[in-house]
RNA sequence: GGCGGCAUAGCCAAGUGGUAAGGCAGCGGUCUGCAAAACCGUUAUACACCGGUUCGAAUCCGGUUGCCGCCUCCA
């Protein structure tokens, strides 16, 4: 059974769908006005992952991701360099696909566009209006949240406790200092859209009531974010919703916790965050989702080299054991993610893989709030027994052994085909960590390979001392050698 | 001031009330010409501190200390 920590109750609950099989997700994308860094990716991942995982275990979802592109950061930052916002944000959305393309993330169902979808908020302000939820100062238009009485539901929160301008100006047309611009009054220069309140652009929240509702319905299932989201962002998308509305707007509130750099808050005033493009260029995708899957998404995770190293050692370590099963057992037909918890046998009373239960155990691990730490440490787990079950097979593996391999393998495939990790071929996964070290390090392939042969008649005529001279050179070069029966591999280090 | 979270071995990190997953690093082995990889063994005098509930708590309750987040743009 899938629990859930839901924001909303403050605990984790049973999931229940609103309908049978099926799930309606919404999460709050990218503002595009810059680069993405390691704190959208960790919340695409984990929401990519959540999405994966419901879908492996028969759940038809349709998830919505959106992209807010009008904003005041965008407007600002289009009028920096003298393009307009749309040239902008068409940038950034092309480079937020390039980045998460790059760390193997699947596509939304939806993914909208604020700008897309005036009509529809412009709509749910009228609404808001009609309900006495919203008034009109100007050509602008706010949310009134006394109007609304579980404002605050979400965070927590009451108004009367909040410090109101406390660290911000309150505009005085407000009736209350929480009160919130749903539709902001034209000003020259920036983007606007013709409205019954005259010439204007949406505000912050109002786009994501007007876009969940428009694909998923006015009531659905989960709606996610960063916990940074919770409020105002999320508390005030309630309070639009359900004030529209009149029936309640989300089930399930999931909040991804925040990545920090070197201890430290990754923030846009501390102006220290990480971009996506620049970590990629240093560490394997995987090893970025496996390390940003290694803490549960609800907890802090430090982002470190220490930590990327490890994380990058732990691919190169799963790699290396499908691989190796590969050569026991042969290449598998498809990289699909085809079950074979089903036709494995039997508790195999100790010997063989010993990773039987690796299936059942992972779902156990995602049903709990998609404990992905747990669950990579089944992974690492069955890695180590797997292995040991080669180093004890002694001579001719048995067939009986070959179809226990084979069926642990693809249990391994299914997880990682849920973890997005361990997608690829092995032999493919180690020729291009090869060639992009190589490249990296500038060093001639070539010469490392006559090297290598050299050293291997050195070798053969037992020659120890040039052999050590030669492995020697090589690793000045930061080549490591590998004396394997089959033959002499290296990588670089 | 309000709301919330966290404190587990050298480091990272799971942990469903019954006596501590996993990874990295370390040490000792097996293997190896030597290495590497892999594997085995080892590494916590009880999980911040104090008190309580319980036959029994890292796990529940109260308090203390420390760190952090939100209440401002941020995923």
């Amino acid at each position: 059974m899938l629990k859930i920590y839901n924001t909303f109750t403050r605990k984790k609950d049973a999931f229940k769908p609103i309908e049978a099989g099926k799930v309606k997700m919404y999460v709050c994308g990218a503002t595009v006005y810059d680069a993405c860094h390691v704190g959208h990716a960790r919340c695409v991942i984990v929401f990519d992952v959540i999405v994966r995982y419901l879908r492996e275990i028969g759940y038809e979802v349709t998830y919505v991701r959106n992209f807010t592109d009008v904003d005041d950061k965008i407007i600002n930052r289009a009028n920096e360099l003298g393009i307009s916002t749309k040239e902008l944000s068409e940038k950034y959305i092309k480079e937020f696909y390039e980045d998460m393309d790059a760390l193997k993330v699947e596509r939304a169902t939806q993914e909208p566009k604020a700008t897309e979808h005036i009509d529809e908020i412009i709509g749910v302000i009228q609404r808001l209006l009609e309900q006495g939820h919203a008034y009109k100062a100007g050509g602008d238009v706010f949310f009134a949240v006394e109007t609304f009485n579980d404002y605050g539901k979400l965070s927590g929160r009451r108004l009367e406790d909040m410090q109101a301008g406390a660290r911000v100006e309150v505009d005085e047309r407000k009736r209350s200092p929480f009160d919130f611009v749903l539709w902001k009054e034209a000003k020259p220069g920036e983007p606007m859209w013709d409205s019954p309140w005259g010439k204007g652009r949406p505000g912050w929240h109002i786009e994501c009531s007007a876009m969940s509702t428009h694909f998923l319905g006015n009531h659905f299932d989960i709606h996610g974010g960063g916990e940074d989201l919770i409020f105002p962002h999320h508390e005030n998308e309630i309070a639009q919703s359900e004030g529209a509305f009149n029936e309640p707007f989300v089930n399930v509130w999931i909040h991804n916790g925040f990545v920090k750099i070197n201890h430290e808050k990754m923030s846009k005033s501390l102006g220290n965050f990480l971009v996506i493009k620049e970590i990629l260029k240093q560490y394997h995708a995987e090893a970025v989702r496996l390390f940003l899957l290694s803490n549960h998404y609800r907890s802090p995770i430090d982002f470190t080299d220490q930590a990327m190293v490890e994380a990058e050692a732990g691919i190169e370590k799963i790699y290396a054991l499908m691989q190796r099963i590969e050569e026991s057992v042969g290449p598998c037909e498809a990289r699909a993610t085809t079950a074979s918890s089903q036709t494995l046998p039997p508790e195999g009373g100790g010997q063989g893989g010993g990773a039987e239960d690796l299936w059942p155990r992972f779902c156990e691990a995602m049903d709990d709030d998609f404990n992905t730490a747990r669950a990579i440490g089944l992974v690492f787990d069955a890695v180590r027994r797997l292995n040991r079950a080669m180093d004890d097979a002694t001579g001719a593996v048995s067939q009986e052994e070959l179809t226990r391999l084979a069926s642990a393998r693809a249990d391994l495939m299914r997880i990682g085909g849920v973890l997005g990790i361990g997608t690829e071929a092995p032999s493919d996964f180690f020729e291009h960590r090869k060639t992009d070290a190589l490249k990296r390090e500038a060093i001639d392939q070539a010469m490392v390979e006559r090297l290598v042969a050299e050293r291997t008649q050195a070798r053969r005529r037992k020659d120890w001392a040039r052999a050590d001279r030669i492995r020697q050179q090589l690793a000045g070069m930061s080549i490591e050698l590998e004396d394997r029966p089959e033959g002499t591999t290296w990588k670089v280090g």
